[in-house]
DNA sequence: CGTTCAGTTGACTAAGGTCAATTCCCGTGG
DNA sequence: CCACGGGAATTGACCTTAGTCAACTGAACG
């Protein structure tokens, strides 16, 4: 039974128990293990992602470099819009990290109850807005902030991550390369 | 009449004839002088914009800096949504540099559209969509791309906004100083 | 004509990138 | 259970480039 997804939805839309049984219907819970690709560059998304359990990352290769996007944790939502919406292969990478559960959700039966039935419509704005303040967010952590105020950030804001992540992981994520993760840190260090 | 985002939406969402009067009804259009604000840090962005014509810029102070974070030209719409959705003060400005006119669109109104009209909910979920892709791009633009390809890559893209914008806002865009600006323009004409 | 602001340039600083060597840790296989 | 291999993390030396402070020029505007 998928509840955590419904439960995610209803925190931001009422469902009747119909709705909630339609979309049920359409839906499809695969597990990964590590290090598996739950998407890969080159294929279509045309899919919309929930993370049930596990951890993820999302990654785009740069002339033979992996740039780390996003960290996707339990109770998250993933999709690459612009391979959705328009069809092209998507140059994103989505992999477990850990073993992961992953519900998907594709673009046809979505679209199908789009059509019968409104309420969904307002699901997928709702779930655009949440991706869209997401995005606005990490782009102005990323813009805003020196290499060393985005790591002392990150760890104030989620420590969890940064105890269960990798640091050259975190260092991609952050925008800058291991080396200089490995000497902000120091630094930090020294100062205290 | 506001025919040019009436169309703008029909190019993404099919409007019946009453749908399309039910939306103008809601429509208020407003005119802007050069270096007004049509949206201020601090207030509640309580609207969905469209310029009409004209172009504008969208910016923020992070410590008595000024960081653009994209120019608006026409045919644009723009709302801060983490203001818009929630109802907290934004801290984004909007501003005219240019004469403006900029259709404005009130929360409430559209909220009652989507009431009424679930294909208003569709239009809701578009643009957020639309919004989601742009500030993708613009995310990895910043991220991928050294500051020199930055500008390269602007100079490719958008030959028509370098023209027309003054340099240390195109500096400020790309997340650089006006000098360093002037310096990276110098070393691609010594190049050649 | 003078004030103001945008753009350029120079000198210097700071910090991340690069290349390379070393150590550490962990998992795997013998 | 231990030894080995490989990737992760650290560190050093050096380079590159953006930031900073400051001076200067030039153009626009009143």
């Amino acid at each position: 039974m998928p509840i955590q997804i419904i439960n995610n939805i209803k925190s931001f839309v009422a469902l009747s128990q119909e709705d909630e049984e339609a979309f049920i219907k359409i839906l499809e819970i695969k597990k990964y293990a590590k290090k598996e690709f739950i998407l890969q560059e080159g294929q279509v998304c045309d899919k919309i992602f929930f993370i049930n359990s596990g951890i993820s990352r999302v990654f785009f290769n740069i002339d033979g470099e992996e740039k780390i996007v996003q960290f996707f944790f339990s109770d998250s939502w993933f999709t690459d819009y612009s391979s959705f919406l328009i069809g092209q292969p998507t140059n994103e990478n989505l992999q477990a990290m850990e073993p992961c559960e992953v519900v998907h959700l594709k673009k046809n039966d979505l679209y199908k109850l789009y059509e019968t039935n409104p309420v969904f419509e307002r699901v997928g704005r709702v779930m655009a807005e949440n991706a869209f303040m997401s995005l606005m967010q990490l782009n102005s952590m990323r813009t805003n902030l020196e290499p060393e105020d985005r790591y002392l950030n990150l760890l104030k804001q989620r420590p969890e991550l940064v105890e269960r992540i990798p640091q050259h992981y975190i260092a991609s994520y952050l925008g800058i390369k291991p080396q200089s993760l490995s000497r902000i840190r120091k630094r930090i260090f020294d100062k205290k």
